[in-house]
RNA sequence: GGCCCGGUGGUGCAGUGGUUAGCACGGUGGCCUUUCAAGCCGCAAACACGGGUUCAAUUCCCGUCCGGGCUACCA
């Protein structure tokens, strides 16, 4: 039957920070590639590292990936309340001389401390530890615990030495598998040490639980960052072991930063729940993800949510790693602002007016039609929908105030407040108020009074507005109504005597 | 250090054993225009380097360089 072997997918965040850029491009793609295939996507939670594991973050990665839009059919899952599964499986290992017990200190048998590259340093992990004093070679050492006799490991028991699962890697041969993106895989087993399963603590490593995991899950596509590439090798192994069909993974190019170096801190803001905050629209991110190793072939970028899904292939994912590239993604924004209709938009700025404040009691709030109409008016010149509040404040209170820039570009003229103070007056005195009612006026003034039409209308859009950068000006009166534009006229000119 | 992956304009992606090497962001010039955007039109800008293989390499192979990953009782 073929809709039992509909996929089956999982994204698998580790609480020990906040839901970062990378790990939402992988959800997104697990979740695209589910949608795509009419699959199901569960969420887990990797929490076997109780040094690590915040469990106060898993909150925030749920309010990232909800933010994103992104919605599981399963779970969250979390590894910390499996662990009979874990055990289980290191048990089975064990049983059938997979997996022994190592009584070794950690890392105690190996080369020496960390001997890591400088580079792999950067990202700024954790503690450095250990000092450039150790040996700059590190060899695969066999943990001799591999070959400990019955006897001997019994009397290490005795001892209560604490120990360890690890598996046993077999002597010679390749491990092979096929990566949906990187292609056929090989790797000597001799390059593969014998990981650990089990902690001493009893916990699992995330070798042990991924695998057991997905196995009891059911995964059919593993869709993870190609930092895992290396170590499939092992879990290949443990399928196999376990007596397993392994699954198809497909391991997606990193992103890096600007400086084509890892992602970090450093490079700006990493946390979804940053650019939440900034104003960024959920679908324009996911957009602008999407394209981040992937490609829909074809010249157009812009893809809705819905054609995201329907072209989404394993097989239009690159190799190559990707530069997190923050103009392009501010495009993007622009573009979510202005392409959909208003009614999509209306929410978003709804919570932003809320967010300030600015919503209980306004225009905004009482006329939804009203509302519609100033989103549209103003979204044209949007970047972020923090622009609503900010620049477009004037159109939703009352209480906003002359950007510097705009009085010392439009406000320089002498006569202007004795212009203005007309144009008040032939405003008020207009019996119909709409677009060309008030362009009439205004141009009849100018002509009347020896002036460029351009220049009272620079200046009543700073005294109405605040702004240099506003929507055209007879639109933006007739959205803000005879009352208003008449009043905030009067209201400005003693400003504009003071410049 | 060892093992592995990658390398097309500044950036994200297309693409091909023979192409005027395509699209998008950004940059830049112009049009439009009451401001500023948007939009439209144009321009600059790339196959990392060195060897091969081949009639022909951006494309296939090797090396170098550069970048990245793994090499944990982290994921």
């Amino acid at each position: 039957m073929d809709h039992a072997q509909k996929p089956r997918v999982r994204f698998a965040p580790s609480p020990t920070g906040y839901l970062h850029v990378g790990g939402a491009r992988t959800a997104l793609f697990n979740w695209l590639f589910a949608r795509h295939e009419g699959g199901t996507m569960l969420l887990r939670i990797e929490d076997t590292d109780t040094e690590r594991n915040r469990p106060e973050l898993v909150e925030g990665i749920l309010a990232g990936l909800r933010w994103l839009g992104i919605e599981w059919d399963e779970g969250p899952y979390f590894q910390s309340q499996r662990l009979p599964l874990y055990q289980a499986a290191a048990d089975r290992l064990l049983a059938s001389d997979a997996a022994f017990s190592c009584y070794c200190k950690p890392a105690s048998y190996t080369g020496e401390g960390p001997a890591m590259k400088a580079a792999g340093e950067e990202a700024g992990k954790q503690e450095g530890e250990g000092d450039d004093e150790g040996p700059k070679t590190k060899r695969n050492i066999p943990c001799p615990c591999r070959h400990l006799s019955p006897a001997e490991r019994a009397a290490r028991e005795r001892e209560g030495i604490p120990r360890a699962i690890r598996f046993r890697v077999p002597e010679g041969g390749v491990t092979r598998f096929e990566d949906a993106v990187f292609g056929p895989r090989e790797v000597q087993n001799a390059e593969i040490e014998d990981f650990v399963l089990l902690r001493s603590n009893g916990l699992p490593t995330y070798q042990l639980s991924v695998v057991a995991d997905d196995i009891d899950m059911r995964i059919t596509h593993v869709i993870r960052g190609a930092d895992h590439l290396s170590n499939t090798p092992k879990q290949v192994l443990l399928y196999a072991a376990l007596g397993a069909e392994p699954p198809i993974f497909a391991h997606v190019p990193l992103i890096l930063g600007p400086d084509r170096t890892r992602l970090s801190k450093r490079h700006g803001a990493t946390s979804v729940s940053s650019y939440a905050e900034e104003g960024l629209l959920p679908e324009a991110f996911r957009n602008f993800l999407a394209l981040l190793g992937w490609s829909p072939g074809g010249d157009s970028e812009y893809l809705r949510t819905r054609e995201l899904i329907e072209k989404f292939s394993l097989a239009g994912v690159s190799r190559t790693n990707a530069v997190f590239d923050r103009p392009k993604l501010e495009w993007f924004n622009t573009q979510y602002l202005q392409k959909p209709s208003v009614e999509e938009l209306l929410p978003y700025v709804e919570a932003e007016l809320k967010r300030v404040g600015m919503w209980e009691g306004s225009q905004a709030s009482a006329e939804p039609a009203w509302f519609a109409r100033a989103v549209d008016l103003i979204r044209p010149r949007t970047r972020f929908l923090s622009d609503f509040t900010t620049w477009a404040r004037a159109f939703f209170t009352d209480d906003f105030d002359y950007e510097q820039a705009a009085r010392e570009k439009f406000w320089k003229e002498d006569r202007l407040p004795e212009l203005l103070a007309k144009l008040a007056e032939a405003l008020a005195a207009l019996p119909d108020w709409n677009h060309d009612a008030c362009d009439a006026a205004l141009r009849a003034l100018a002509g009347a009074e020896g002036v460029k039409a351009g220049l009272l209308i620079n200046a009543t859009r700073v005294a109405i507005v605040g702004r240099a950068v506003a929507p055209p000006l007879f639109e933006t009166m007739v959205i803000l109504g005879k009352d208003r534009v008449v009043a905030r006229l009067k209201r400005a000119l003693p400003s504009i005597t003071s410049r």
